[in-house]
DNA sequence: CTAGACCTTGAACCGCAGTACAAGGTCAAG
DNA sequence: CTTGACCTTGTACTGCGGTTCAAGGTCTAG
C-alpha cells in the first residue's frame, strides 16, 4: 500500500508519516520502481502504537526509544514501566503546579471585585495583578 | 541606569530585557551619546509587573495587551479580569486532562505488573501500551 | 596601550509535534 | 494530450520564552 492509503487507514496526514520516518519512528519502507513508498500492514500497527504512546503522554523521542529497543530484539517492558512511572511523576508535579496556579487566579479574581478601577494608577499598570510579596 | 544594572536589579538577563523590548513589553529607552540604553526606575516596576503576569499564567502577548491598554491611557482592569477568568478556565480544563492522563497511567502501570514480559510479542511492540479500544 | 567589563546589532538555535509550501515526477481516465 | 490525483524532495514556518553566538564598539583601571 502507498503512503496515502496508509495515512487514510491510520487517520494521519501523509506528511506526518514522512515526519515519523525522519524521526526514526518508522523504518524506511520499500520503494516501488517509481520511487513511491510501499508499506505493508505492519506500518498500521506501528502507527497505532505511536498513537497509544502519545495518549499515555509519551513524547515521540520516548516512543522511539521503545521502538528502538524492540528493533534490537529486546523486550522493552521494563523500560516502558520506567517511562510510565516517570511520566506519572511529571503529571503529578504538573497537577500540583496547576492547583497552585488555580488558587492564585481565584484569589486575584476574588480580590479584583473589591478593587475600584479608580484606584488603578499608572505606576502599578494594573492593581489586580500586583507584585504581592 | 544601564541595561546591566537594570537586569541585575530585576533579576533577569540583559538579553531578556532586549527581548522584551522587541516584543513590545518595554518601551524603547533613551540612549546615551554612545548608543547605550538608559533606563529610569520605571523599568523595574514594569519588569516586576511582567513577572507577576507570568506568575498568573499569562503569556507575554497577554501581558503586552495589558501594557498596551495602559499605554493608551485606558484602565485595563476589565480586560485583566477577562484574561484571568479565561486563564482560570484553561487551567481547569488542563487539570481535567491531567487527571484523565494520571488515571490512564495508573491503569497502565497497575496492569503492567500482571503482564508477563514473555507474552510481549513483536507484533504489539509492547503489550503494556496497547491500543485498548 | 592594553586587558577586561560592559555595551551594540542581527541572526541562529532549543524543544515539541507537526504543518505548509515550492517545484517537480508519475500515472490513470477522459 | 491534458487534467487531476497522487507521489517525491527539501525547506521554512508555527507558538512559546527565551538563550546563544558572532562580530564589533566603548569605557575604565592599571
Amino acid at each position: 500500500m502507498r503512503i496515502g492509503e496508509a495515512a487514510t487507514a491510520a487517520g494521519v496526514p501523509t506528511q506526518t508519516i514522512r515526519f515519523y520516518e525522519r524521526r526514526g519512528l518508522l523504518p524506511e519502507p520499500q520503494r516501488g520502481s517509481n520511487g513511491y513508498r510501499e508499506y505493508d500492514d505492519a506500518v498500521l500497527a506501528r502507527l497505532a502504537f505511536i498513537r497509544s504512546g502519545q495518549a499515555a503522554g509519551l513524547t515521540l523521542v520516548e516512543v522511539a526509544s521503545i521502538l528502538d529497543l524492540r528493533g534490537e530484539g529486546a523486550v522493552p517492558c521494563a523500560h516502558v514501566q520506567e517511562l510510565l512511572a516517570s511520566k506519572l511523576h511529571d503529571v503529578e508535579q504538573r497537577q500540583r503546579e496547576l492547583t497552585e496556579l488555580a488558587t492564585e487566579l481565584e484569589q486575584l479574581l476574588g480580590r479584583s471585585h473589591e478593587l475600584d478601577p479608580a484606584d488603578c494608577t499608572d505606576q502599578h499598570i494594573c492593581h489586580i495583578i500586583a507584585p504581592h510579596d
